[in-house]
DNA sequence: TTTGTAAATGCAATCGATTTGCATTAAACA
DNA sequence: TGTTTAATGCAAATCGATTGCATTTACAAA
């Protein structure tokens, strides 16, 4: 099996994503570190920290990407929660506590799930 | 106001969307189309019916875009269904009489909807 | 504390999807 | 049938993300 290390990089952008209120892409990441490291280096390591379940990626409705914290989900690793995409300031929030209901027909089996909800933000409405 | 012309390009695509039991990509439409025309116009036609209302767009959970025909968006013209994305053969199919249900907390102003579950469909199953 | 090994990084180049500029073609209305 | 302007084709540019390879560095074992 391959062996997990904790680089400066590593840290800071787990550190990064882990304190910030609003789900946050890769260019958003890359202005935050200031030069800490490559561009190329954020994109492998939010592969490895996806891989390894400290934050999960979210797919915007207009197809961006953006990547938020695991808080709640120790152990099943489920994200079946609702994601907010304001349209005006662009931020993606996880909205833990908002976990759709529905039942899919005939024999689907169901893996993961992404739900996008997109309009305005408190702040922007 | 601009005025709307239909294109052969523009029908055929259309056409092809309504026939398909799945949301079609660029690259499915431009290989049935078999250079019927450009690359770049199929972009553009996308676009278009995308904004005359015709045809819908459908973000991906990979981020892969796909396009599916408006069938029972009349008048409303909320894409509030859910979409099926199947990991094995890749197809994305609109799940016209699931709507989940859900409920928004604070002051969210909704403008769009998109609901995508993973996982493997009937087929591949 | 020092050292060996493999993971992680930096840099350059590449790739795939989408967009843009511009000259040309062709719908659709008069 | 002619006029206008939307739509198209082609080439080039852009943008986000990936890959190859040499170098660096984390960390477990000596």
């Amino acid at each position: 099996m391959k062996q997990v290390r904790n680089t400066v990089a590593k840290t800071a952008v787990l550190d990064l994503i882990s304190q910030s209120e609003v789900a946050l892409s890769h260019s958003e990441i890359q202005a935050a570190l200031d030069g800490l490291c490559d561009r190329v280096t954020i994109y492998r390591i939010l592969d490895r920290l996806t891989d390894e379940g400290g934050i999960h990626k979210v797919v915007n409705t207009d197809g961006g990407v953006k990547y938020a914290s695991c808080t709640e989900c120790t152990e099943s690793h489920r994200h079946d929660h609702l994601h907010f995409s304001c349209e005006n300031c662009k931020s993606v929030t996880c909205l833990s506590e908002v976990e759709p209901e529905f039942s899919l027909p005939k024999k689907y089996k169901v893996r993961s799930v992404n739900f996008t909800v997109s309009g305005l933000c408190p702040q922007c409405s």
